[in-house]
DNA sequence: CGATAGCTTGAGAGTACTCAAAGTGGGTGG
DNA sequence: CCACCCACTTTGAGTACTCTCAAGCTATCG
């Protein structure tokens, strides 16, 4: 899951699983802090994750990491440059992955229907790339934040009663190295928004959109949904 | 193009041509301020640039800009997402590409060579974008005008006796959106670096590296190499 | 040779960061 | 079952970096 821009319907056609005609390969489960693979491993096969939520990020040398994704149900996770894993994927909650062979992406022999809808998600992985880059690039801290929650409450929210929820299961520090910001800045946000009333925290790890609009003015760049309480 | 984690070799593997057993399409060529696509376009042409230098953007509503990445020779251009183009391409300079058809990336079909060499290019690309995440989120304005200095002085740059020259077809303002810095501290970047006898600025359109050791340990972030005169 | 877009420099402001300390909550062991 | 502990989060104060706005400068192209 990357920080898109607003109103692309990518999301039902990633989401949908992929049917593959080959006799299914026996899902992946992972535990919270179990690792599927780290940074420099052979890629064997790619995953599509079924249930819970991953987190892929890289490490420099100097400690300081980058967030490169979290791997939500629908996600395919695992794309091979050169034969290799290029971030460490690390499960945040249990989590269940429908693992594919990478020799499916790399030729359709065998199955050219899963082939082509492989090509299809690696194809619209750099597309959604490519709007993070905007956000990382070009967005203040809220807009960020403001961004990132917007698009979970499309992707994962659920209905509570006049209100969306979402479930956070990443710490703000994996937030925070997700959005390229710090883990006290990414907190002190959450407060303003808090404090706006754009968001109530129920618990750390769930909150409750109060404010939707306000909060897609925010994550464009309104500043005025500041002040305004609609 | 995009700036990358030094000491990867994958260099040398994707500058190559890629070799098509189908005829030749005759070669696309572009002048200075040239579009070959636009945003939103029908992809019908992957293209790998033979000569030149173009840009890929992308617009935000309110006119804020990010360049998503500048295409050298060897890269590959035009990836479809849902069958559409999701940048502008506009060229710097008189350019010359090849054009594949999209259905060569899509369907094996024809010539499974090209078909696997554009796979490749995309997965490639995938990985590379990654790096350009933790430059774009991770790093202060000296490391990442260094980075992207290095990066060119690797792939273009050109041998001037002792030294290095590169040339920059693009202006301060273009790679100030690709970083996701403003034009004035570019410049005030490229100040500091000239006075530190890092560079020397020939014209502002080709710079001269005069200590690339000092230059790639700010680009990792080594704060030193500012004070040491090498 | 003058017009103009692009680049540089300066001053000041604002945002996000760093460092530090206090608060919170979930989990474990007594 | 409760208390303690530890990791995580929040808050505060001060700093540093980058941005904004404005003006001057430079090269390039008619």
């Amino acid at each position: 899951m990357y920080v898109t821009i607003p109103d692309k319907q990518t999301i039902e056609s990633s989401i949908a699983p992929l049917v593959s005609v080959t006799p299914k390969t026996t899902e992946a489960r992972l535990k919270p802090g179990d690792y599927l693979y780290f940074e420099g491993d052979d890629v064997a096969w790619l995953y599509q994750v079924t249930s819970g939520v991953v987190r892929l990020a890289r490490l420099l040398l100097d400690g300081r990491r980058q967030v490169i994704a979290f791997g939500y149900p629908g996600d395919i996770i695992g794309f091979p440059a050169d034969g290799l894993h290029h971030t460490d994927c690390e499960s945040l909650t249990d989590a269940r992955l429908q693992p594919f062979r990478r020799t499916h992406l790399e030729s359709g022999e065998g199955d050219p229907v899963l082939h082509a809808a492989l090509l299809r998600a690696t194809l619209r992985e750099i597309s959604a790339m490519q709007d993070h880059f905007m956000m990382l690039g070009r967005k203040s801290a809220t807009e960020k934040l403001a961004s990132f929650l917007c698009v979970l409450t499309e992707r994962v929210g659920e209905d509570l009663g006049a209100y969306r929820q979402i479930n956070l299961p990443m710490s703000r520090s994996d937030i925070a190295d997700f959005l390229g910001l710090t883990t006290e800045t990414i907190s002190r946000t959450f407060t303003q928004l808090r404090k706006r009333k754009i968001i109530a925290i129920d618990n750390n790890h769930s909150i409750i959109i109060q404010r939707p609009t306000a909060l897609l003015n925010l994550s464009v760049g309104d500043r005025d949904s500041y002040q305004r309480l609609d």
